[in-house]
RNA sequence: UCCCCGGUAGCUCAAUGGUAGAGCAUUCGGCUGUUAACCGAAGGGUUGCAAGUUCGAGUCUUGCCCGGGGAGCCA
């Protein structure tokens, strides 16, 4: 049995394999507190009515491995309204009493909890975000699959920079040869959206900026989209089905979780199509309004995004920001050269930037030209020249970032919570 | 890279420049309905490192190390 199914088993006698999370001894009363990775349950033993369970339970170390059998029955008095009246013990490992758990049951610095990660992620709450996590990937990838697109994995492995503006994680590829580790699978997300017309990639992101904040990881997860023929109105609805899907799917479909987190599920809700949509223009002009000292032409930092999305009660899309501060493979916007087709979605209570995208350049001339102005190395964009000599088409697509989009669905002040093991600036243990 | 904050027992934290303490954890004892159980007792310290000021430094000064938050940059 799980702990979470306790509740179809009342009456019946049943088998747990986990671990002891916590023991309260009273006397001739032992209450341990049994951990299986789907919950918590209580046990009771009384030392009367069966001495051998009670003796192999008494003293018991925390997080000691043990198989207890035992009759489950409701008990108001117990956490999560079920209790197991324990009638054998096995203990698989006892941990030892010279040398105990580290993490106790009470609040502990960042630090040594980042130090052992590998065994806070026993912890409820821990526990908790990783099941959020998984669920809001099965259902990002049940959207896209739903909506037609195709998976294709892009390496991770890549010759030269995608965006040529951030710092890479250099590695020696083979002899002499050096690699970087990828920061985005968009470039070869256009050739595969060339081959199969909606396509997406699911993988690692690799970024060696020296960012401390905690919207940022060195490595971190990314959905991304593109489409043959599409445009950025297109991406724009996209993305909000998207996230709404995933919102949507662990309201429902981790409910307990979000409770463990203490969630306050009321602000996710009305997470639902379609996002309120805003210009760069109207952006600058809201941020000034509030006292804010942005002006035309410059990008938005924390403040601005935490200003912009504060409101509203779901994610807002910004669209059509200046050229200058853009990638330099965005499609300019037709009706004004300086504004390019690109849009970024910002997450409610200031979780930031959880979706970045736009249309690309299709002209093979104007593509040329920008990796000029960039100062790329244009031998290493011929194969991504080549979609533009053969077939150009429109296309357009965007990259959401997982843990961004996961921290705020569960509500954690850190990004670092949401991944099993966060890498960050000056933290690669465990 | 820059700015700010921190480092004292295994953990979380106290300690006017004047004998380094508490709670939790561990060990021992008590308790038949506990809820991070509770009650009693015991053991546990190179105060991040190195210099300096001082009769005397956990406390003041300088440098270094480690970590955290933020800026820039981004998802």
């Amino acid at each position: 049995m799980t702990i979470e199914s306790a509740g179809q088993h009342e009456g019946a006698e049943v088998t747990l394999r986990g671990w002891l999370y916590n023991l309260r001894e009273s006397g001739k009363l032992l209450f341990p507190i049994f951990r299986d990775g789907t919950g918590l349950m209580q046990g009771v033993v009384s030392q009367k009515e069966n001495p051998a369970a009670f003796e192999a339970l008494r003293g018991l170390t925390q997080e000691s491995s043990v198989i207890v059998s035992g009759r489950v029955r409701a008990e108001p008095r117990a956490p999560g309204g079920y209790e197991l009246a324990v009638s054998e013990v096995e203990v698989v490992q006892r941990v030892p009493e010279n040398d105990p758990y580290p993490i106790q049951l009470k609040e502990h610095g960042v630090d040594f909890l980042l130090d052992r990660r590998h065994l806070w992620i026993r912890t409820p709450r821990q526990a908790a975000i990783l099941r959020i996590r998984a669920e809001a990937i099965r259902a990002a990838r049940e959207y896209m699959d739903d909506q037609g697109y195709i998976l294709t994995d892009t390496p991770i492995f890549t010759p030269a920079a995608c965006e040529g503006t951030t710092t890479l994680f250099e590695v020696q590829y083979i002899d002499e040869q050096k690699a970087y580790l990828t920061q985005s699978g968009q470039l070869y997300l256009e050739a595969t959206a060339a081959a199969l017309g909606k396509v997406y990639c699911f993988g690692p992101t690799f970024r060696a900026e020296k960012s401390k904040t905690r919207r940022h990881l060195t490595e971190f997860w990314m959905l991304e989209p593109e489409a043959a023929y599409a445009h950025l109105e297109d991406m724009m609805a996209l993305g909000e089905g998207l996230v709404s899907h995933m919102v949507q799917s662990v309201l429902k479909n981790r409910a307990r979780e979000l409770e463990t987190l203490k969630r306050d599920t009321s602000k996710l809700a009305g997470v639902k199509p379609p996002f309120p949509r805003i210009t760069y223009d109207e952006a600058v002009e809201t941020l000034q309004k509030r006292g804010n000292p942005a002006k035309w032409g410059d990008d938005f930092g924390g403040d601005e995004e935490t200003i912009l999305s504060s409101q509203f009660d779901r994610p807002v899309i910004v669209h059509r920001y200046p050229a200058a501060i853009k990638a330099f493979y965005m499609q300019p916007d037709p009706e004004r050269r300086e504004l390019a087709l690109g849009f970024d979605t910002l997450a409610p209570e200031g979780y930031g930037e959880i979706i970045g995208g736009g249309e690309r350049i299709a002209d093979y001339d104007l593509l040329v030209r920008r990796l000029r102005e960039n100062n790329l190395p244009e031998e290493a964009f011929q194969w991504y020249l080549d979609l533009r000599r053969y077939g150009s088409v429109p296309h357009a697509g965007f990259g959401l970032g997982l843990e961004r989009t996961v921290a705020w669905i569960c509500g954690t002040e850190h990004i670092r919570e949401v991944i099993p093991f966060p890498r960050m600036i000056y933290r690669v243990y465990p």
